[in-house]
DNA sequence: TCCTTTTCTTGAACGAGTCAAGTGTTTGCA
DNA sequence: TGCAAACACTTGACTCGTTCAAGAAAAGGA
């Protein structure tokens, strides 16, 4: 977990203003992977109780532009974050329960990177969603079909 | 292109009831893909001037459980939905202007359909979406870029 | 410390999508 | 073909994540 003297160095690093609401939120993404922004306005307040949403919105905003963090929406999803930037990791998304995990992508790194035919784009990254069922919703899941046999 | 017949085939074969807004929403969806739900409406309204929005969504949503279109959702963008469904194609985005192409997978049949570490969750999909510019924003960039030189 | 620029607060607004109640259609069956 | 039940559609309101806009506050260089 790192301190508030490094997320104010990161931010400064990133040429962005260090502000208290910018040092909160990008704590509340490293702290809470995966959130979605209300869960970060919640953990921000926690810090700073007046901080408003729309400082939190532009915040996270900030923060994408400047790579310090990672925005991901799967399909159906409100917006998420995470601070884990700058590695080819994709995400594993429970259609269940909406949980999502890290995973590293399988063949070793960007394998989906060149698409077989790209109809001329020019391609600077490939994001890999994968969907399935959460341990806890695999489980719950079996047992339901078993009780429906 | 499918005709009216072979649309009422499709949603029989499905077991689900023919409507002419399902049919007109089936058409829609094969004549224009990765079309957004407004622009499906728009279609829709074409033959049926006087279909409400919430059949459109209705029937999208039977269509896309049935598995007769598929359903698609980029970050940031409102859903999209095209017909060709049952193959393990993905799609690549443009960044600038959104327009989504298909591609087939790089490696063949499925190359990132195992996660290196799935969490011990149990996948059924991996979907891949090729973010890049498209050709016409691609020239676009470089000229605005060789100005700014 | 002062000034300029950027950021934050406040409050309204937008828009894709959903919900709910009632009416209209489709379909299976007599 | 006609009927009944189930399902789909119309209408209209509503939710909620996110954005917009104007003015107040704060950051950082001079």
């Amino acid at each position: 977990m790192a301190t508030t003297v490094e997320f104010r160095q990161m931010l400064r690093g990133a040429a962005l203003r260090v502000t208290r609401p910018r040092v909160a939120v990008l704590s509340a993404v490293h702290a809470h992977p995966h959130a979605d922004t209300e869960s970060i306005i919640s953990a921000v307040r926690g810090d700073l109780p007046k901080v408003s949403h729309q400082a939190v919105y532009d915040s996270l905003r900030a923060l994408t532009e400047a790579g310090l963090v990672r925005r991901i929406q799967p399909a159906g999803s409100v917006a998420r974050y995470e601070a884990r930037v700058g590695d080819n990791h994709h995400h594993i998304v429970c259609r269940s329960c909406g949980t999502i995990a890290d995973a590293d992508c399988a063949t070793g790194e960007a394998p989906c990177m060149t698409a077989s035919d790209d109809g001329g784009f020019s391609i600077d990254e490939a994001e890999v969603i994968y969907w399935g069922l959460c341990p806890a919703c695999s489980t719950a899941h079996r047992s339901s079909s078993a009780n429906l046999a």
